[in-house]
DNA sequence: CGCCAGGCCTGCACGC
DNA sequence: TGCGTGCAGGCCTGGC
């Protein structure tokens, strides 16, 4: 499942890997990705060189001189460094061949990833243009959030997965930073006044820094590491942590749905 | 067997 | 009429 921090973890890991690589080829098994992968991506690639690699949100942004390589992981997907001459398992979807004999593999089990393919500014690409801040840069704050849900009577937890309010906050981050703000997820967002906006918004980044460092111990061996393990999981406050006491208080966390999503929080520790 | 998880885009219904 | 808003559907597989 990955997170922001999951794909930050991957970023770092395939950016020195790749920096200065060029594409001998590549393999599209199954293009049948959230959006079928471009059927030209073969011919735009083939021969260009990988100069940098970034990330908007969720996006990996692999910048390959000619144009820019978008990859979504979806909620299923990996990328990671193989020699060419390993067979490729059940869900590896796409190789991107190297000059080195390894390619960039993708892994996508339940396919909501994607692969695209731009020639100009991928920030301004339709699914791109629309997100909000990085909650890791300095245009990100309570004072962000606050502007954006005033008049909103949608709940907060749904209004942090809003990708236009924050980029990349998913479901097991959304709840565990209202955890730590002690913000209750149902709480109207237009009735959260300034000052527990700048809790949250510093919940928010502690928490993605924090995963984001445990993901990072695992670098060493990012590119050969078969199942990547998720440290962090371990430390989960609220996650699928229904009917266990509260860390902080003991009291049973509670399960709720809210817009078809679990939502985990404690009922002492969080108020509206 | 059925249900659920996950990200997030898309389309619809609604009210001002 | 257009817009912002809030909801629900859809994509897919593996695990329970």
């Amino acid at each position: 499942m990955p997170e922001l921090p999951e794909v930050e973890v991957t970023r770092c890991g395939l950016a020195p890997q790749l920096t200065g690589r060029r594409v001998v080829g590549v393999r599209v098994r199954n293009p049948a990705l959230r959006w079928p992968v471009p059927a030209r991506l073969p011919e735009v690639l083939q021969g260009a060189t990988f100069r940098d690699v970034a990330r908007r949100g969720k996006y990996l942004l692999f910048d390959c001189g000619a144009g820019w390589l978008i990859v979504h992981l979806g909620m299923s997907g990996s990328l990671r460094i193989s020699d060419c001459a390993t067979p490729p398992a059940k869900h590896d979807h796409v190789d991107i061949e190297l000059d080195d004999g390894r390619c960039m593999r993708l892994r996508d089990p339940r396919r909501f990833g994607a692969v695209l393919w731009v020639e100009d500014d991928p920030r301004r690409h339709p699914l791109l243009s629309g997100i909000g801040p990085e909650p890791l840069a300095d245009d990100f704050s309570g004072e962000t959030l606050w502007r954006a849900t005033r008049g909103r009577g949608i709940p907060i937890k749904q209004a942090l997965l809003d990708g236009r309010l924050v980029a990349g906050v998913g479901n097991i981050y959304a709840n565990e930073a209202l955890f730590q703000a002690g913000i209750d997820p149902r709480a109207p967002a237009g009735r959260i006044g300034r000052v527990r906006y700048a809790d949250l918004a510093e919940a928010v980044r502690a928490i993605l820094r924090r995963a984001i460092e445990a993901g990072g111990s695992s670098l060493r061996d990012f590119a050969d590491s078969a199942g990547n393990p998720g440290y962090f999981q371990q430390e989960y406050a609220v996650y699928g942590r229904d009917g266990q006491p509260c860390r902080a208080c003991g009291a049973p966390i509670r399960r709720v749905r809210q817009g078809q999503r679990a939502t985990f929080y404690c009922p002492d520790c969080q108020r509206r």
